[in-house]
DNA sequence: TTAACAATGTTAAATTTTTAACACTTTTAC
DNA sequence: GTAAAAGTGTTAAAAATTTAACATTGTTAA
C-alpha cells in the first residue's frame, strides 16, 4: 500500500468507530451507503477509501464488519500500542481522561502531568498525575510517544518545548496558542473557537439567502 | 464577495485569533510570512486568503493588524452576535464554558442544559443551567441559534432531535456518536479520538521509514 | 431462465485547495 | 542615483480530494 491520503486516514478512524458500534448491535455486515449515512458522506467516498486499503466486500452483502475493523486496525494502529501523556490535569484534561478510561484501544493514556501540588501524586480514572518536573524521566521510562497539551494558554509554548526535549514524537495541542515543533515531531492543533465560529458563519449565511 | 472556500473561513478565524494576540503585544503591522509561521502554513496561502476577502496591505509594511481584525469580523461575525447553548454541563461542558468566560466575542454562551437536578438552577462561570425540559422555551426566548452537545454519547441522538425541534440552526457535536439533522441545520462533529489516532498514525509512520 | 435490480470496484472527470511563478513597488544599501 | 532586497497581489499550474460514470456480478422475482 502506498501513501494513503490524510483525509482517508481520518475517515478510516471514523469508520472503525462506527463499525464498533455496529458490532455491538450484532450487525455482521454493512453496506457502503450505510457507513456513508452515519458519516454524512457519500457511498462512493467510502468505497474509494476501502479500495485504497485493499479491502473487498461481498457483492450484494456489503462489508464484513469484523474483518473491516481488524483491517483498519492493522493499518492505523501500531502493533505494540502507543502510550500517551496529558499535560495539564484541569477541566479539559479530566474530560479527556474520563473519555478514554474504559476504552480498550491501542492508545493508552498512561500519565498526567501538572504543576499544582494538590494534584501531583493523585490518580484520576486510574491515570497517575506526576509533577511536570518528572516529565523527561517518566516519558523515557514509560516510552511515551504522544503528548496532549491541556495547560493554560500562557504555558503552551514552554510545555511544547519540554515535550520535544523529553523526546515526544507527536503533540496534540488543545490550547488556543499555536506552538512550534522541530522536524520529526508531528503536531496537530485544535481550537474549539474555530469550529464554533465556522458553525456560526454558516448559520448566518443560511439565514441571509 | 463570492463564496469563500470552507478552508479559508477556518483560517480567517485562526488568523484573527493570532492577530488579537499580536495586538495585545502592541504590534501594529504584520507580514504574511509572520502569520504563516504562526499557523504552520505558507505565506502564499495567507496572501491568497486575504486577497479573497479583498484586503490589501501596505507594501513593505505588511498588514495593519487592527484593520484586518475588523475586516475578518465583518465577514465571519453576525452583526447582532449569535447566542449559543451548551447541552450537558459535565467535564467537557464545564471546560468549554470556562474557556469562553471572559472572552469578548460575538459568540456568547448564554445557557446550559442538563438533566441532573443538582446542576439545574445553578450558574457556572455566569452561565445559568436549565433543565433540558425547558430547552424549547429558553431557546425561543433567548433566540439561541447554536447548540454545543456535550452529553453522554447515549443521549446524543435524542439531544440532537430536541435541538432541531427547538429551532436551533447550527449544532456542534462533541460526543463520539454521529447524529443526523435535517436540511437547513448546519452540523459539525468533532471527536478527539480521530485526531489522536491520526497523530499516532503519523508518529508510527515516521518511525518506520 | 432470464430480466431487473442492487450492490461493489475502478477508471475518469470535476472540483477544491495549495503552491509556484512572477510582475510590481517601496525601502535600503552602497 | 541606482541596484539589490523584501515585501504584496495575482494569474497560472499543480496537487489533492471528491464525485461521476459505468462495468461487473451475485440475487431476486416473474
Ligand atoms: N481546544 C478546545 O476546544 C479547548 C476547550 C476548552 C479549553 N481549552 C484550553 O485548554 C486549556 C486547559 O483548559 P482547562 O479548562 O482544562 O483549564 P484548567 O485551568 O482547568 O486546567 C489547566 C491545568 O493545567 C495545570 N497547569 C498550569 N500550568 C502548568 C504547567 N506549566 N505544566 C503543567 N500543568 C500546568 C493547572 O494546574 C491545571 O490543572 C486552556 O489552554 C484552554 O484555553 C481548549
Ligand atoms: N470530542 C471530544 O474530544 C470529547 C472529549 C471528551 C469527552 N467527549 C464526549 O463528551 C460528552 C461529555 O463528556 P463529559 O466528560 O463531559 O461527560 P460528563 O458525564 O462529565 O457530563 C455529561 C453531562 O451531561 C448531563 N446529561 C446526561 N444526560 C443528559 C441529557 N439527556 N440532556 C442533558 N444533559 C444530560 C449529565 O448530567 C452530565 O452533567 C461524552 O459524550 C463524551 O464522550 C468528547
Amino acid at each position: 500500500m502506498k501513501h494513503l491520503p490524510h483525509k482517508t486516514i481520518e475517515r478510516l478512524s471514523q469508520y472503525r468507530r462506527a463499525l464498533l458500534l455496529c458490532l455491538e448491535k450484532g450487525k455482521t455486515h454493512i453496506y457502503s451507503h450505510e457507513i456513508a449515512k452515519i458519516q454524512h458522506i457519500t457511498s462512493v467516498q467510502v468505497r474509494r477509501d476501502l479500495m485504497l486499503i485493499g479491502y473487498t466486500g461481498t457483492l450484494r452483502k456489503g462489508y464484513n464488519v469484523k474483518e473491516l475493523i481488524d483491517l483498519i486496525g492493522n493499518i492505523i494502529d501500531s502493533e505494540e500500542g502507543i502510550k500517551v501523556a496529558i499535560i495539564g490535569m484541569g477541566n479539559l484534561g479530566r474530560a479527556l481522561i474520563n473519555y478514554f478510561a474504559g476504552k480498550r484501544s491501542k492508545l493508552r493514556i498512561v500519565a498526567g502531568f501538572d504543576t499544582n501540588p494538590d494534584k501531583i501524586g493523585n490518580t484520576m480514572s486510574g491515570v497517575p498525575c506526576y509533577s511536570i518536573e518528572q516529565l523527561k524521566e517518566v516519558v523515557a521510562a514509560e516510552d511515551i510517544k504522544v503528548g496532549i497539551m491541556t495547560v493554560p494558554a500562557d504555558y503552551a509554548v514552554d510545555t511544547a518545548d519540554l515535550l520535544v526535549k523529553a523526546g515526544i514524537k507527536g503533540i496534540l495541542n488543545y490550547t488556543p496558542k499555536p506552538v512550534n515543533v522541530p522536524e520529526g515531531v508531528y503536531l496537530e492543533e485544535y481550537d474549539m473557537i474555530t469550529t464554533l465560529e465556522k458553525v456560526a458563519f454558516y448559520v448566518k449565511l443560511q439565514e441571509t439567502d
